[in-house]
DNA sequence: CGGCAAATTGACTCCACTCAAAGGAGGTGG
DNA sequence: CCACCTCCTTTGAGTGGAGTCAATTTGCCG
């Protein structure tokens, strides 16, 4: 965190017109259900940051909400300061992933979003995409399923779950969301901390290792520092399921 | 639970035209920022249901998504039953309260919704809601605002607390709802069961129990049954701030 | 009044936390 | 290139808050 630490400065300097029609996160970025015209309409309200490096903020509690941005590539966690000056992770995004939703509200962001790996991000100033969503409705839906489905995550993640469930979801989760972008869904890398994943997932930094070094042994993933593989997906997906039906 | 379970039958069945201008909840509910013309043409694709009993359901898991609700008076619950077969509640409606908003994902409602008191709801299309959106900014503006509140809302329940932190949360969330919607913040009842905000807050029935008589004989609340009495009200604040900031 | 579910209270248990210490990994500067 | 520092991670030992189990009380409704 402090080497990016003097200023907060709005973001997306560079107006960098992008190419959604040829960008490979295509089909799970918001432009997904739109034609080629109406995409290449989208595209003039979108903004291509340049490169962000690990510990750098793009968003800040307290800034004013203006803009969500669309996960290009890299990684970013979510995050509140409480109270007591402890960090609580709201959130881990992948590319094609939206942030910024719980800012709208109050026109205000309440989270940090900070890039955990070198990362990139495409701004979308939130009154441009919401007047273009009234002239297409595939956009309008499109924003309101992304916004419902984050809703059925958080609360799914609200369940009283074990350490063990928590931990065997949040590797499921990690690993369709590989898939779906077209990474291995048995091998892959965790960009974040293990105190990120204690904080997220309520949980102390050492259950963390403990729990990874038991799924370890009991051979259902093998795990070293940041590296993943997972060795019995299905027992893992048993692990995790304790789900609604 | 037992005197309905004849029929999953498509809800609203009486299509009663409803005056929103007229309705208390104006200010509080989705067409709180339309003009009077606007808000007379929002109330044509509003239906009123018919009184709602105690244990009824509007919505089951399962269901095809087509309308969300807004809760006109009374209270609900929205809850899932997990693998273990046991009910997880996700959340509580109160009047003003939209429902259904983790269903558009799926178009299908992942979670059970049934009343707590005697209830109505108004029943919405969310075709014709969104249609209607993308004539009337203001209307979709509030979908967003509504949608965007709910999932800070739920990112703020996924805080790590303790039993007190997380009860006194909920007493103050209540109160805060039941003060804007014009009754009083310091007495109140609890619709719900013990056992409802046990599973709501993840914890054990005999928990809330012990905590509430603890509030008590601190002289913090005045709890009898469902009855609630917030004697000091800056104590109790204090007890459920872990805040964000 | 009687039967039943909800709520309360008490005793004991256990999972995850805290505290503490020891290994790595990576970065920096001499 | 190596020594050193710092942060992250891992492992161990003991504690505690909330859960579980069990029994009792209360309120509700026929």
């Amino acid at each position: 965190m402090g080497s990016e630490n003097q200023k907060k400065k709005p973001y997306f300097p560079e107006r960098v017109q992008v190419a959604c029609s040829q960008c490979t996160l295509g089909n799970l970025c918001l432009p997904r259900s739109l034609d080629a015209l109406e995409t290449e309409q989208f595209e003039h309200i979108v903004n291509k940051s340049r490169p962000i490096q690990p510990g750098e903020h793009i968003f800040r509690a307290g800034d004013k909400f203006q803009s969500i941005a669309a996960v290009r590539a890299g990684c970013f966690k979510s995050y509140v300061i409480d109270k007591n000056g402890e960090e609580q992770v709201l959130g881990f995004y992948l590319p094609g992933e939206i942030i910024g939703f719980d800012a709208i509200h109050e026109k205000t962001h309440r989270a940090n979003v900070v890039a955990l790996d070198t990362s990139s991000v495409c701004g979308l100033s939130f009154d441009s995409v919401t007047e273009m969503a009234r002239q297409l409705p595939q956009l309008q839906d499109e924003l309101f399923r992304v916004m419902s489905l984050h809703i059925s995550e958080l609360e799914a993640s609200a369940a009283d779950l074990s350490a063990e469930e928590r931990i065997a979801r949040l590797l499921c989760s990690l690993s369709g969301r590989f898939a779906s972008r077209g990474y291995s869904s048995k091998e892959f890398n965790l960009s974040m901390s293990r105190r990120d994943i204690a904080s997220n997932l309520r949980l102390a930094t050492e259950t963390i290792s403990r729990v990874l070094a038991r799924f370890q042994s009991a051979g259902i993933i093998r795990v070293n520092r940041k590296k993943v593989a997972i060795l019995e997906e299905d027992k893992l997906k048993e692990l995790a399921r304790r789900d609604t039906c």
